[in-house]
DNA sequence: GCTCGATTCAAACACTTGTTTGAAATCTTG
DNA sequence: CAAGATTTCAAACAAGTGTTTGAATCGAGC
């Protein structure tokens, strides 16, 4: 009742991975090239706006293949999201893992500066936006995009794909901002991951770039570069005394 | 060809002022009263899937209503958003000239601080979050999201809505930071959109402070408050320098 | 009272949407 | 090659989309 994988079950519908025989999905697989087609698509028109026939034709299958292969459209958003999303994140895990180890082994506090921290969440990013020639950049925007989608299926699946790497990364700034509460912590957290998807999904910031360096290629990088000083200084402003709330808002 | 104004004109649809012995629109009209409808539905499922036979039918309109009174569906978009972004702006341009006048007048330089100039751009928000009861809530996280929607019409409307604000801004700013390059202000300044933007449209904001200040009413104040202080600091942070450039983004 | 413009209404329009179906084609395996 | 599973295909499905239409209703003004 509830949905798919019953009717007309692929295989790799449940199980993307390969295993026993099966060879890995090359560039001209079926799959392989609606994930590419529905990543620029969905990139360029967001969701709703994209239709499963736009993506079909764009990739050259069938229309049936989405269904076949996904199951419905919200599991091939998913499929496109996690295809880049889920090693990115495992990337920036295993950065910090390999931070906090070295700064233990210097000396026994452990904790690591802010730039290191956001150096762990930049990186994969980074290496995203540069890897793939053309997908990964696609990607970035796609996934800031998504970010800030209102459906309730892909807040859920976002909330559960990032859960563990938030954890491990606020415990992170907690111990390299002690004197933070723990509660401002997590507001200033979600102003960076803020701040990276936003400007991540932006064309604005796109243009921004071709206006100023029309020659540099890696746009993505430059900026990253710009935005991470701008956080780690937000990361470490001093705490807002009550005393000097005036300062910012006036009763009117 | 192109679209309507042409086939059955309403009056109200180019003259949404008052003139004549016209009444202002009180909150039992009909356009009102899909616009308010439009409002709450645009924020929760987006532009595209919000279909305009779910928007008249929570306004108890008929559905001709909208093409009747705004002409399209992307034209009743843009009503929604004008018709509190255009004020809000408006205060925010006020609100500088206000602070600047007064800077100049004590002394001769008239560079605001950052202070003063986020508080220029975060409190006609703020009153917009106050004052309309229940409206001015959602109109925030829906301007937000339609700052992140791909759809062009979306992105064009925006980007003349804000170019005269974004323009006063950006030059506040350069006087304010006149050790930055114009150019890092114009990326700072776009950061500082951005985070606004984001923040505001976030749902797992307003969940994080309901799970930690439960009791508090007035949610996006706390948001606020604590995003003017975060800003401020990144704005105000030194120039990157390039001898720097491994500290962030080592060479792998 | 009557007329004329503005508004509302039910119904239909032409079209697109995601999904399903059953038969063909293709590939794998014995 | 034959048998069986896997994948592709054209076609249809039911439902939903924004928009238009022409008649009905309403509300002033002469």
């Amino acid at each position: 009742m509830s949905h798919s994988a019953s009717h007309r079950v692929p295989r790799g519908a449940d199980f993307p991975v390969d295993k026993g025989g099966e060879k890995l999905a090359d560039a001209g697989d079926t799959k392989s090239r609606i994930l590419d087609a529905a990543e620029e698509l969905f990139m360029e028109h967001g969701f709703e706006a994209t239709s499963l026939r736009l993506i079909t034709t764009a990739a050259g299958v069938n229309l049936a293949a989405v269904n076949y292969h996904f199951g419905s459209k919200e599991e091939l958003f998913q499929a496109v999201l996690t295809r880049r999303l889920d090693p990115m994140n495992q990337d920036r895990l295993n950065l910090l893992t390999a931070y906090e180890a070295v700064s233990s082994g210097k000396n026994g506090k452990g904790a690591l500066t802010c730039e290191q921290i956001i150096s762990a969440m930049f990186i994969p990013a980074l290496k995203l936006a540069r890897d793939h020639e053309q997908g990964g950049k696609n990607f970035l925007r796609l996934l800031g995009r998504a970010y800030a989608d209102p459906a309730p299926f892909i807040r859920e699946f976002l909330s559960n794909q990032y859960a563990e790497m938030i954890a491990r990364f606020r415990a992170a700034f907690a111990r390299a901002l002690p004197h933070l509460p723990r509660e401002e912590v997590s507001w200033r957290l979600h102003f960076v991951m803020g701040a990276l998807s936003y400007t991540l999904a932006g064309t604005d910031a796109l243009k921004m770039i071709a206006q100023f360096h029309p020659e540099e290629v890696d746009n993505d990088e430059l900026l990253l570069k710009r935005l991470a000083p701008f956080l780690a200084a937000g990361l470490r402003a001093p705490l807002q005394q009550a005393s000097d709330a005036h300062q910012w808002f006036p009763e009117t």
